[in-house]
DNA sequence: GCTGGGAGAGGCTTA
DNA sequence: TAAGCCTTTCCCAGC
């Protein structure tokens, strides 16, 4: 396929703000908060309305090389060692990144016009198990009521803070997917940061499950795990149960 | 366009090994790991040779919805309601996850031959970095001397263990970004590993930058600081310097 | 509007 | 298979 037209392509979504779609031969060249090369083999390169800049190989999920919203596009034809190749560069400042794309062939290039001003609504994310937690904390334990979601820390953010009937705090930290030694860590520094602003404070994990190490760190810190059950549902999750795990205590003899 | 027509594309993919891309007005719903859904708009379809699924709305850089290689696609013509529907499935088991995108009109559906044999070669990895350090870790300290690299633990995997003069074990996490909590709380479960192995025990710090709070967590836990400034190039990265910070004394009062 | 900062989600690699 | 870790992210809060 001719350059020129392709080059053309590109240029008449700079100002239509379509989505650009381009399939060739080419090779890429990043330069930013890392460096890669990619050798000459067949791609697709996205170039959406917003400066979107995609590249994607024939295989796996992620793009190859990529840059966000924003950035400047350039595209031009040039001779190399008496050869035409048709480059698209894609740059932006802070932070200073720069990808190359270099064609030596282009199959298809057009543009498309997409309407869309539809939002993703995700069900069972953390922040609404959270809520669901946050509305019956007796599922975790008799005589816990919620102080506040979301609490922001000095080192952190809590899912949430609750007071126990001892009146101590209790910081709960809920994910979605098995924890691991992450969380636990999470977890440690917000009960910490508690601890430090006068009262007692207990760290509780909730999550479907927990790695093996994670599991025996927790105990060494002296926190809690719960095992959350849920269902996802639309429009909403629901929890099943709530069970306090730990190991024997033989386990430790 | 056709939905016969985009069937077409969609299944002769499956054998040919194919990239197919589709480009319509459609509804995406997900139920696996979470579930979503989202409205009526313009996006575009992606379907690799190995089965990965990807959906584009016209901006943003991430696909909305995706599904990793391996997914078994399903497509079909259906009547809702007396008007006519393409539909196409992405379905896997382990985990569990369906996809299913109902287009209300295409716009465009082709296959693309796709060949492309290269991979990506990154420079300026941790790794890298860590491999560098190691060769020259006199940049720390003089008299440190490197026993094992990428050293797995009980806990983790320590990037480097080294022993300083005083023969004290020296754990030695780098990171190639700015360092936050996580890198701390990382860096200290090391130390802890290691000081239960019974000798005394340091943790380094090595980022080219630590947020504030980061830097405050790793005074309290008496772990070192270390500002790593480098240059990324090809084929390789290279240290450049490495200063030790810290808070001034008198910070504290 | 921009920046700093914390946290999420998926792929990668190795045991 | 499981676990740990990494990342060319994202989003919110604050200035």
């Amino acid at each position: 396929m001719n350059f020129e037209l392709a080059k053309g392509v590109i240029e008449k979504a700079k100002t239509s703000g379509e989505m650009s779609i381009i399939i060739g031969t080419c090779m890429v060249k990043y330069e930013g908060r890392a460096a890669s090369k990619l050798s000459s083999g067949d791609r697709l390169l996205i170039i959406k309305g917003d400066g979107s800049f995609l590249i994607h190989q024939s295989d796996k999920m992620q793009a190859i090389n990529y840059q966000g919203p924003g950035a400047a596009i350039n595209a031009s034809i040039e001779k190399e060692d008496g050869v035409e190749k048709f480059i698209v560069i894609a740059a932006r400042e802070k932070p200073k990144e720069r990808i190359e794309v270099k064609f030596s062939a282009v199959q298809f290039a057009q543009n498309f016009k997409m309407k869309d001003d539809e939002k993703l609504r995700v069900f069972g994310s953390e922040r609404q198990l959270s809520d669901l937690l946050m509305q019956d904390l007796q599922l975790i334990e008799d005589g816990l009521v919620p102080i506040q979601q979301e609490s922001p820390l000095h080192k952190g953010t809590i899912d949430i803070l609750a007071k126990d009937k001892n009146g101590n705090f209790v910081v709960i930290e809920v994910k979605r997917r098995d924890a691991h030694l992450n969380a636990v860590s999470q977890l440690e520094r917000y009960k910490n940061e508690m601890q430090k602003k006068g009262s007692n404070a207990r760290g509780i994990l909730c999550a479907p499950g927990i790695s093996e190490t994670a599991l025996k760190l927790l105990e060494e810190k002296g926190l809690e795990y719960y095992k959350l059950t849920y269902q996802i549902g639309n429009p909403s999750a629901k929890i099943i149960g709530l069970q306090k795990k730990q190991k024997e205590l033989n386990d430790f003899f």
